[in-house]
DNA sequence: CTGTTAGCGCGTTCAC
DNA sequence: GTGAACGCGCTAACAG
């Protein structure tokens, strides 16, 4: 029962190992007499080609490693089952870093390229230094960001500046002007994330392009937890002119600005319009007003672009933006008059 | 810069390759003088032995296989969290096969095997038939079943019969005597999962130590959704003599329960207790009383069995059995008097 | 078209 | 203790 090799096949179908190297690989023609006799040896045999043998004759690992933060978080998820999706199809494997601490962040960036593990990265959300990009390039190593971005990497972002804008937007539109905040904290970000300041920077743009304020007393931020957006709510709420919608970073934040709202009997939509982002599943059930990423997408396109940069490394870096779309359900409604 | 190999090492330090493997594998003894020798060398020439080579001289592929069906549920995710986190300290990768249908399922145990991709094979809720265990026997694959269960292999269980009956005696203790059961249906669902005859069975026997009498009428069997669950308990709640609590199989299907009592005004705890189970994030926020399944430890304790396994074969199957915790919130009270 | 051979980089016997 | 040779299973380049 043991390994069956290739030097098996070819001693049974009375060929070389390299003819039946060429039938597995279909590469060069092969006559269809002795491909045949090939095929059956192999049936007869039941081989299966060791992958391992052949990365080490290939020279690459054929897998491609995926290195992203908290890949428990719901968003991550998504995009993990996109890259999943798309790499089934392919002959590679892929291999996933979940980075919860900054020395592992360090210690993936860092050492993986350097172990020739992998002959692709995709690395999601963890902004690269100047210094980790100058060693992917030095090693020669293929790498898509998703969720991020480097001016020297291919990459995949969510356009967030557009959707915090979004969001903004549509409560403005509902006639709003008096609209809070609710963000993820915007410099201690351990890993530099780049949607806090996008999202941010959009909120920040609709409000000026509206002709209204900035307000600092409406813009709280605390850790991306729903605890922490209820009392930022509570907060928010409580204020001398409270506002009348407020936009929270992510939906489980806006979860906590909803029960913050319920605990001081503010009636939402009616008294208060909240709005959230990522639309995670949950949120449909809760028929909260979100903005929707095409999360599962982003993972498959970066998965797609890597693939293809593997085969044919590009002169220039790639750039796909994907759009955010509004999902309007019961937690926004114009403000009470 | 292209990959520096072993031999370049052995150069450098003036060394054949033998001893620069010897220092890298710490195996047999290498005078003290010389392996400094070696270590610097390798310092200086920032050398990281080739994964892939490895294996094929050892024989072994150094990863683990690990077959989930639906990934993307949270309960899944959680425990392929505690198997990264034990694999990530390992030196072991490990690759993940997505199951959402039959037909995959088949593949995966089938062809992983035979394959010979994986020194070890983790598989989650799926449980494999006879023919398959004979045939990971057949090929002296170690094999971990999580979540699932087989008498020829080595698995990792929570234990829903404690569960089960763990959460029917939290309303037996409360004082409920007329104690409903709304679960999923018993009879086979198309993957063979276990829990649900399991926690059917624990609810059955709280029942019967307490001296009450089962009520054919108090269970209900349906689809695992929140829909279904509401209609079966709208069921419930209407007969002559309705139950004063309800244990629901799935978090999913106690919000379901939960529904039906707003639609028909009765007041949960006040009129009707409601206990879940899985403890899934959002029940936190909806205050559900509930059973906690320690899935991430579920996870880990796989991963570090198979591991061991793969290392030393056990003679016998080990079994782990996970215990459940009850956890207390706002959906459950003593019956109205 | 097809058989033969030389590596891919490393672990592991062997002699020294 | 340590160096040299062989083999893991496969691909690719070279003859024929």
């Amino acid at each position: 029962m043991a390994s069956v090799t290739i030097r098996d096949v070819a001693k049974r179908a009375g060929v070389g190992v390299g003819t039946v190297s060429r039938v597995l690989n279909g590469s060069t023609a092969v006559s269809d007499s002795t491909r045949k006799k090939v095929l059956v040896a192999i049936e007869e045999l039941e081989y299966s080609p060791s992958p391992i043998a052949r990365r080490l004759s290939l020279g690459r690992t054929m897998t491609v490693g995926v290195i992203a933060p908290f890949f428990i978080r719901p968003s991550y998820v998504e995009r993990l089952r996109g890259v999943e999706a798309t790499l089934a199809d392919s002959e590679y494997d892929f291999i996933i870093y979940n980075v919860e601490t900054l020395a592992r962040r360090n210690a993936c960036l860092q050492d993986v390229p350097r172990q020739e593990r992998v002959d692709g990265l995709l690395i999601m959300t963890l902004s690269p230094t100047d210094a980790e990009v100058t060693q992917f390039e030095r090693t020669h190593l293929p790498v898509v960001l998703v969720d991020c971005a480097h001016p020297r990497v291919s990459h995949v972002m969510i356009d967030d500046v557009a959707g915090g804008y979004q969001a903004t937007q549509h409560l403005l539109d509902l006639g709003h002007c008096r609209i809070g905040y609710v963000s993820d904290l915007l410099q201690e970000s351990p890993f530099g994330f780049r949607p806090v300041a996008d999202r941010y920077q959009g909120y920040r743009q609709a409000l000026a392009d509206a002709g209204i304020p900035f307000r600092p007393e409406y813009h709280r931020q605390g850790e991306l937890s729903r605890r922490e957006a209820r009392r930022l709510a509570h907060e928010l709420l409580t204020l001398p002119e409270p506002p009348t919608a407020i936009f929270a970073y992510s939906d489980t934040q806006a979860f906590g600005v909803l029960r913050a709202a319920q605990d001081l009997a503010v009636k939402v939509p009616e008294q208060l319009s909240v709005i959230g982002y990522d639309d995670i599943e949950i949120s449909e059930f809760l028929h909260l007003t979100t903005i929707r990423q095409h999360l599962y997408e982003s993972g498959a396109r970066g998965a797609e672009l890597l693939l293809q940069e593997i085969v044919d490394p590009p002169s220039m870096p790639q750039e796909i933006v994907l759009p955010t779309t509004l999902v309007e359900r019961d937690t926004t409604a114009p403000p009470p008059s």
